[in-house]
RNA sequence: GCUCCGAUGGUGUAGUCCGGUCAAGCAUUUCGGCCUUUCGAGCCGACGACUCGGGUUCAAAUCCCGGUCGGAGCACCA
């Protein structure tokens, strides 16, 4: 039997129960703008919206006002857009406390939430010894009292919370009992004091995860557990749960993501900016030049295993490369330069392609004048032993006599010689800023100060070069 | 420690559900060659993996049991 040759192009699995349509969901926290790491569920989850049809909704989760920066709500749509992720509903959670207190109070009237004063410490051991707190069995009628004198605002920070009733015998302490509400007095970016007692997580989850309707959800395996807990709102509820996955963990080396890290780098002028190209922001990988489509490939490929992984520069950048490629132009770019002088007694002509796998992209030309001096890179130069020959790509061969070259033929000859790259008279200043921090300084051709975008510095690599200002973000090799 | 999850080359994946077509495919990396006036692109080739031990079976990467290793969560973050 003959065997098949398998599709390239790798697939998401397709989901459980899908109906006419899906309703799916990305939840950031808005601390700060996206990063690589977010872009994996929103990557995910679109993909499947746009398989099936239907809905996804970016749901920012602010109710936690201790951990908001403003600058995420109008960040993370923008993001989401660059990604070409097309999110069809926007909700943010603090517009929606009267929801959640509404589903608070139906919980409480039926028995299955009640509010505690114990201290966190004192609620904490009861739990891991499986004990009930004095406060579980208050009436529904108490409980309701206390709810509502707390939203009025009459308790402190720490002193009273609301606590979903699960299984005191549940074999994971932290699915006992926990914990749906809690008092914060820190003002909200959006709603000042107006709120006081806010939604655990697992709590305006699990209510706008039914009331928008949500078919399937698709997040980290970090989430494993508060899925646990969430099932019992929908049970209490008698709510349908929709069908869940929970990737894997992802670890992305040699990146900074940690919006908190981030944060205090920018405030302490460490860090010039969200999209300083030192980090892994998408802001930042947008401002080095990295492809939205490389984004939804590689999630693509990396697919929806519950195995944890690492993140592969080397395979994201490729298929960068891959395709940025045909858009980027040539050019040379010289580090340190330093000058040496040809001997050459009529003037040459470079002529250039700006890409030679495209033949209609065309040229960049420059006259070289008699017995000129041009610029190389030393590491070139210096490497090649003096009475040997080297070929200045596109231009001339030459034999190296201490810092001139002797023209040896303008046609390339037979022998193979090593091939280096150079600017002539009139290269302008350019910089190259690198995701490690460090700077590339040195010299470009002439031709670059009119470009804009990702050009090839031959030999070099992949720049978003901004040529007007002479400076470039460096993408990778 | 407790609860849960997982294990295919350096990395990422395919195959595992329904055992045989898998002496394991693809991509990336590294190395070599061809081509080429880039160390890019393209082409060819090489190295390199089923965590271990048992069991079931004519047959196991695939099913079962155990060990090991790794990861996540562990309570007023999301």
């Amino acid at each position: 039997m003959v065997r098949v040759t398998k599709k390239q192009e790798h697939r998401l699995p397709d989901l459980r129960n899908v109906g006419k349509h899906v309703v799916m969901r990305m939840a950031p926290s808005p601390s700060g703008p996206l990063h690589l790491g977010h872009s994996r569920m929103s990557i995910l989850n679109d993909e499947y919206v746009k398989r099936y049809g239907g809905d996804l909704v970016l749901r920012i989760e602010d109710t936690n006002p201790e951990n908001i920066d403003p600058i995420a709500y109008d960040q993370i749509p923008m993001d989401l857009q660059w990604l070409g992720v097309n999110v069809t509903q926007v909700v943010i959670q603090s517009e929606r406390m009267d929801i959640y207190y509404d589903e608070a109070r139906k919980l409480i009237n039926s028995g299955h939430a009640y509010i505690c004063f114990c201290k966190q410490e004192e609620f904490r051991k009861l739990k891991l010894k499986s004990e009930a707190c004095p406060h579980r069995d208050s009436s529904p009628v108490e409980n309701m009292e206390s709810f509502e004198k707390i939203i009025r605002g009459g308790f402190n920070r720490g002193n009273a919370t609301l606590v979903i009733k699960t299984d005191l015998n549940h074999p994971n302490p932290s699915i006992r009992d926990w914990i749906a509400f809690r008092i914060v007095d820190t003002p909200h970016p959006r709603t000042g004091l107006k709120y006081r007692f806010y939604p655990m997580m697992n709590f305006s989850v699990a209510v706008d995860d039914h009331l928008l309707g949500l078919t399937h959800v698709i997040r980290g395996k970090d989430h494993l557990n508060n899925t646990e807990k969430q099932k019992y709102i929908f049970d209490y509820n008698d709510w349908t749960l929709p069908e869940y996955y929970h990737y894997g963990l992802i670890n992305i080396p040699d990146t900074v993501l940690k919006t908190s890290i981030i944060k205090k780098g920018i405030v302490n002028g460490e860090y010039s900016g969200w999209d300083d190209v030192r980090l892994g922001t998408l802001m930042a990988l947008k401002k080095r030049g990295y492809a939205p489509e490389t984004f939804r490939r590689y999630w693509i490929e990396s697919g929806m295993k519950e195995i944890d992984a690492e993140f592969s520069w080397d395979i994201f950048n490729s298929m960068n490369r891959e395709i940025v490629d045909k858009n980027a132009s040539r050019f040379f770019f010289v580090k340190n330069p330093m000058e040496i002088r040809l001997n050459n007694e009529t003037a040459l002509i470079s002529k250039i392609p700006y890409h030679p796998g495209i033949p209609d992209t065309g040229f960049r030309e420059y006259e070289i004048g008699s017995n000129a001096s041009i610029f190389v890179d030393p590491a070139d130069w210096n490497n090649l032993d003096d009475g040997k020959s080297i070929r200045l790509k596109d231009l001339c061969d030459v034999q190296k006599i201490g810092n001139t070259g002797k023209v040896l033929s303008i046609k390339p000859g037979k022998e193979k010689l090593k091939i280096i790259h150079w600017a002539p008279q009139g290269s302008l200043k350019f910089i190259i800023f690198r995701p490690d921090g460090t700077t590339d300084k040195g010299i470009s051709e002439p031709l670059i100060s009119s470009y804009r975008g990702i050009a090839q510095f031959e030999r070099y690599g992949y720049v978003n070069v901004e040529g007007e200002k002479g400076t470039g973000y460096f993408l990778h090799k």
